[in-house]
DNA sequence: CGTATGTTGGCTACCCAACATACGGTGCTGTAGT
């Protein structure tokens, strides 16, 4: 069908759930495998198929993917967005009406507009697809706060099945994005996690100067087998690290969402053209890259989270191909990770919301919309949605399909409903913190790398791979504790005395990995643990 | 949290160390003004 002769793994397994009208999270490798899924259902289902995009260049490629397919084999693909004019807009939301509109692509900022889901609903949408389903918990919490608004938009209109589609996502996050999108009975499908191959390797540097010059000499000496990604945590450092590369004889340029958007469009241009030996870039760079030949990816500084890190380099070797990961690693390059993880919003603020959203509804009004909360309070949307999102799962606010918020029944008093948001707030920082640390964890491994990653993301390696650095110095011993033999296996319930209760992940040499339910994750000596009987396992929960 | 840059103070040369301060990522939207 459409091109298709076979699927790959996990693909057809996660049609056949939503052709069923299952709810289907799949965590699929990258490229085409991921959107054949929805195109495919599309063809055979009734109504149009809604498809979430956080980047309006990918829903851009999306549609034109799908156009090359031809129209009369899938029908019309269309954008909706405020690059639209607002006539444009109307002839999307007319198509999707009348039924020739068959896929939309949208960013859920558009759901956050009350006419646009009326007017979707009215359409009677057959399948609603959150594309790159990680962003959820990536970006819900504070950056992209609509994210978080997804579930109820699936309730307002009158729930689809909902198809949530993402290449990485560890055992947390699937949770997450479960919760997030209000998903029923869902049918979960992961494919295989592994890319053996792609190398990987860290290369531990105490000294900035030492580091700076590893991955200088490091990105050189890679180009030479083909093109790659360089990987910086700073806009300045990916222009100073793109001019030295150049001053190398390197085609080298930054990327970074500082640029203009037409130099970023020529800087992937060239990219995907061969025309670059490297893309020096921010984390700006990669969602929707696909270029088979990327021979390697470097970080000058780690991730803020496995998660991350492992879909950055996940951009290498898409051809199949020998590749390799290096990170370049400092301890202090941690820091500005937890930098940039430290931002829960202040009470002040929180209870000013809290405030206005009473005083609104005492002064007769139905509630309080966003627009309305900028106008008083001076600030931005996001934040403001931010807050709200907060406050409503502290209970003390509800929003309305109309977007409005108004306080909820039994709502504590602003100062009270700010600091349990508060408090909400700082325990996602402590949870994204728990993440870094577990990068620490990958950098700083005496083991095998690859079956550090794949336990990361809930697979077992059972031997150690031999295409890690650690495993061709023969560090990696590959002595697994047996499992049943283990005091606290993997995905056993535990209770630790002072973190509450939690998950084990992992297993690593004498320690064990715990995914706490207050705290995050958290790295145990086993030993400790048992002299002073910090854990329990807890039973029948 | 860590780094780069700016300022101050000691102390008498313009130079250095110590302290102070600013800054750092990801994108949608809608609107004002060419």
């Amino acid at each position: 069908m459409l091109g298709f002769t076979e699927f790959r793994p996990g693909q057809e397994e996660a049609m056949k759930a939503v052709a069923a009208g299952r709810d289907t999270l799949a965590v699929l490798p990258s490229g085409a495998g991921k959107s054949a899924v929805y195109t495919v259902l599309g063809a055979l289902l009734e109504g149009p198929v809604l498809i979430v995009s956080p980047l309006i260049a990918l829903q851009r490629d999306q549609v034109q993917r799908l156009t090359e397919l031809g129209e009369e084999a899938v029908g019309q693909a269309a954008v909706l967005n405020s690059g639209l004019s607002g006539s444009d807009q109307q002839a999307v939301l007319d198509g999707l009406r009348d039924g020739t509109v068959r896929f939309c692509f949208l960013a859920p900022e558009q759901l956050a507009k009350p006419e646009v889901v009326d007017t979707i609903r009215e359409a009677g949408p057959a399948l609603f697809v959150v594309d790159e389903a990680h962003c959820v918990s990536a970006w819900g919490h504070d950056f992209r706060p609509d994210y978080l608004r997804l579930g109820g938009v699936v309730e307002q209109l009158g729930h689809p099945t909902v198809l949530a589609l993402t290449a990485t996502a560890a055992p947390p996050v699937r949770t997450e994005i479960l919760e997030r999108l209000e998903m029923r009975d869902p049918e979960v499908v992961v494919a295989g996690f592994d890319r053996p191959e792609i190398r990987l390797e860290v290369e531990q540097h105490p000294d900035a100067h030492g580091k700076h010059a590893a991955v200088l000499d490091r990105v050189s000496e890679l180009s030479e087998r083909g093109s790659g990604i360089l990987y910086s945590a700073t806009r300045r450092s990916t222009e100073e690290f793109a001019q030295a590369l150049a001053g190398r004889g390197l085609r080298a340029r930054a990327y970074h969402a500082g640029l203009r958007k037409a130099e970023r469009e020529e800087v992937q241009r060239e990219f995907m053209a061969d025309e670059l030996d490297v893309v020096v870039a921010t984390t700006a760079f990669g969602m929707g890259i696909d270029k088979p030949g990327t021979r390697f990816v470097v970080h000058a500084e780690p991730a803020d989270s496995v998660d991350s890190y492992y879909q950055e380099i996940g951009r290498a070797g898409r051809d199949g191909e020998p590749a390799v990961a290096v990170l370049v690693y400092r301890q202090e390059d941690l820091g500005i990770r937890r930098f940039f993880a430290a931002g829960a919003p202040a009470e002040e603020e929180l209870q000013q919301v809290a405030g206005l959203v009473r005083a609104g509804v005492q002064a007769g009004m139905d509630g309080v919309d966003v627009r309305s909360l900028r106008e008083e309070t001076g600030r931005a949307a996001t934040p403001l949605v931010r807050d709200l999102n907060l406050l409503e799962q502290a209970g003390a606010v509800v929003l309305d399909d109309e977007g409005t918020a108004s306080p909820a029944p039994d709502a504590p008093p602003p100062g009270a409903a700010a600091a349990a948001a508060r408090e909400l707030a700082e325990h996602h920082v402590r949870v994204d913190e728990s993440r870094i640390e577990m990068m620490r964890g990958y950098a700083e491994t005496t083991g095998c790398r690859r079956q550090f990653l794949l336990g990361y993301f809930g697979e077992q390696l059972d031997e150690p791979c031999g295409n890690c650095d650690n495993c061709s110095a023969g560090l990696s011993t590959g002595q697994h504790t047996a499992d049943a033999d283990h005091p606290f296996p993997v995905d056993a319930a535990v209770e630790h005395a002072e973190w509450g209760p939690g998950v084990v992940m992992r297993h690593e040499d004498d320690r064990v990995v715990v995914l706490f339910e207050a705290v995050g994750y958290k790295t145990l000596a086993l030993q400790a643990v048992l002299d002073h009987d910090l854990l329990r396992v807890r039973t029948g929960g």
